[in-house]
DNA sequence: GGGATTTTGGACTGGCAAGTCCAAACACGC
DNA sequence: GCGTGTTTGGACTTGCCAGTCCAAAATCCC
């Protein structure tokens, strides 16, 4: 069961193909067939390259909409050493929910796939390494000088990741970006707010 | 189509049974037939009472569990006029959502009818019914001076609500409620932090 | 008590979608 | 070219589940 040259191209490109159509808008529940026709592929070529059938392939594309999330953030988001790189993070992050509304291309695919672990564990890495990258900024403010000493790091990252996740579920539901923004307006506030009595 | 007080009785037993069905463990996909068996009823039953099918019985349940959501935070929710009632707020926010654990009631239930606009309309109701009271929370303790009246009410009590979303929704997937907690302590933090150069 | 209405049971239907299977086309090394 | 392994098409099977239907039992009201 080794794939040619050939044979990944066409796995790729059913990945792919599966994610545009997971974008699209309302996609409800995807069924196979819809991705067949989606990328122009046979039921065969599916369980021949996802021989776990629908719940690998799906994983596989939670996998790349995981990675473009990240992606999406970036130069921004792996060098938060400044406040402008801060300022321009937080614009990149809104505008990239604003294009993208309601439809949430990862949370499409996971709400397809459902409660299996693998599921859980993409969400999981991709949550870490994006609480990872603030608190690495977070830090480098700190050792500069920009951000008080005693404000915690570690805690300030971790809200920093649920108002972002808070403000983008309920952007999922309401088609609005008021809550992310909120949100983040009030956080940035927060690490520019002077130690007490300073 | 008239219901007796028998009918209504049998009704609400559907609809209460039906909701208890879809706290359980990894509930998934629920079929009519789960909830037939978890009630003693009848397919006849089902359909005689709500004649819109899997979806006006599933937006029922979604309404009565949003209901329980703010109920489970009562008395604290409705009168957060003093610190010592944000505190025990908080507690209770914590304590509920930890003993609720990775089971969202309402989320499982929400997932079940998925897009339909009476769905996102559960959610959206609910959402306000939330903010507005942490703002009149804030307002409150604004107009007795334990708040400094430069903070922006609306901006923070929407921070609240994306907060405690995005913490739930992290929990629903990591079954961890450091982001929640994390979430919370700032957020209060923030409403305690002093007026800048007092 | 009796006729009208509501409530209940559960068999049945129809459609849909995941996964299987076989055979044909194709690629590649020699 | 030839044989082996890979890739592709698409018909078919299988099982599931929402929703329908009819008839029996219970209830209500006069």
């Amino acid at each position: 069961m080794t794939f040619t040259a050939k044979g990944l191209a066409t796995r790729q490109r059913i990945i792919e193909g599966a994610a545009a159509h997971l974008r699209a808008d309302a996609p409800g529940d995807v069924t196979l067939d819809d991705i067949r026709r989606a990328t122009r592929t046979s039921k065969s070529q599916i369980f021949h390259y996802f021989p776990g059938g629908k719940e690998e392939l799906f994983l596989e594309v939670a996998r790349y909409e995981s990675n473009q999330v990240i992606e999406d953030q970036q130069p921004y988001l792996g060098a938060l050493d400044s406040w402008e790189a801060w300022e321009l993070w937080r614009q990149a992050v809104v505008a990239r929910y604003r294009a993208q509304g309601p439809r949430c291309p990862l949370a499409s695919v996971l709400d397809q796939v459902g409660g299996v672990p693998g599921a859980a564990e993409v969400a999981t890495v991709l949550l870490h390494k994006w609480q990872a990258h603030i608190h690495r900024g977070i830090v480098a403010m700190q050792a500069r000088g920009e951000i008080r000493p005693s404000l915690d790091a570690a805690q300030t990252a971790s809200a920093f990741v649920a108002g972002i996740q808070g403000g983008v579920t309920i952007l999922r539901t309401t088609a609005q970006t008021a809550h992310l923004e909120s949100t983040l307006a009030l956080l940035l506030a927060h690490l520019r707010s002077p130690e007490p009595g300073d």
